[in-house]
DNA sequence: GCCAAAATCATCCGAAATGATGACGACAGA
DNA sequence: TCTGTCGTCATCATTTCGGATGATTTTGGC
């Protein structure tokens, strides 16, 4: 970005002497403050174009984000702890992780959808979670899920 | 895009007037030329960074790139294209996956909630997901994700 | 310039999810 | 035996999602 502006500065440096040195050529002739007023007003417009492109350019900001690195996962059962989560919780948890609804996980651990809404709330407060997909993101972090 | 040009073309001619008026104003005095020059300039530099920043649009891009200790992370364009997935839809996706909510991606994107509602829901079409846990799933199956 | 694809925004409606509570039984440990 | 935790189930209010559709604007390639 400073560079930017230095160039920009440099280069209107370098115009204003031009047009200086161009302004005792034209004065003589007629009409020369139009003329003269056009070439300006062209050539800062052209730069002022120049100048946003360059200054609008897509900014790429790299941020780095841990990432647990093990391949085997082990679950991390002190955090587990700390957060006070339980094993059905937990279950529950890694269910909504492979994507399935409230429904189907009720389904598969036979017991009432009502019940697994009840886990999930657990959870997602437990996690500091207000969405699904929050809770899954939280518990790969946690080192709860794979 | 021609709204721009026109709006542009019709300040243009409004400037160039003023300036004509004001021409005979600083004729008089000394040094006018390096003032009206100096004036010229700055607007018309003004205008067209404004310019400039029309055409580009504002476009500030935050990419987390989370840097593993392990395998980095490559796009499957393969999959990306063969399932007809676009640039932004793969957007929405990432954001999703990080338990954003609709309204949040949004905000984040600079559009409207129902934008990224259409583009959710094209890509669980192309996923074949009715849900966004299991969009998320399929989209690190099919290495779209991290 | 023209055209297809992509991106944008909107509305309607039903389904799913979430939050806040309350309740009840089983069971382990003090 | 009493107490606390866990698992279970429920109701009600609200919010968020997802599906279906149609429209307009932008972009990108030819």
């Amino acid at each position: 970005m400073k560079r930017h502006v230095l160039i920009y500065g440099l280069v209107g440096g370098i115009l204003i002497t031009l047009l200086k040195w161009t302004e005792y050529r034209f004065l003589v002739i007629e009409h020369s403050l139009e003329i003269y007023g056009g070439l300006t007003a062209v050539t800062f417009a052209v730069l002022g174009i120049w100048l946003g492109l360059k200054l609008t350019r897509q900014k790429i900001v790299v941020k780095e984000v841990p990432v647990a690195a093990g391949e085997p996962f082990v679950l991390n059962e002190r955090k587990q702890e700390d957060l006070g989560i339980t094993r059905r919780e937990l279950e529950v948890l890694e269910l909504i992780a492979q994507g399935m609804s409230n429904r189907e996980i009720a389904g598969k651990l036979y017991v009432s959808e009502n019940t697994v809404k009840t886990h999930s709330s657990r959870v997602f407060d437990k996690l500091g979670a207000r969405r699904r997909t929050q809770a899954v993101q939280l518990g790969k972090e946690f080192g709860l899920l794979p």
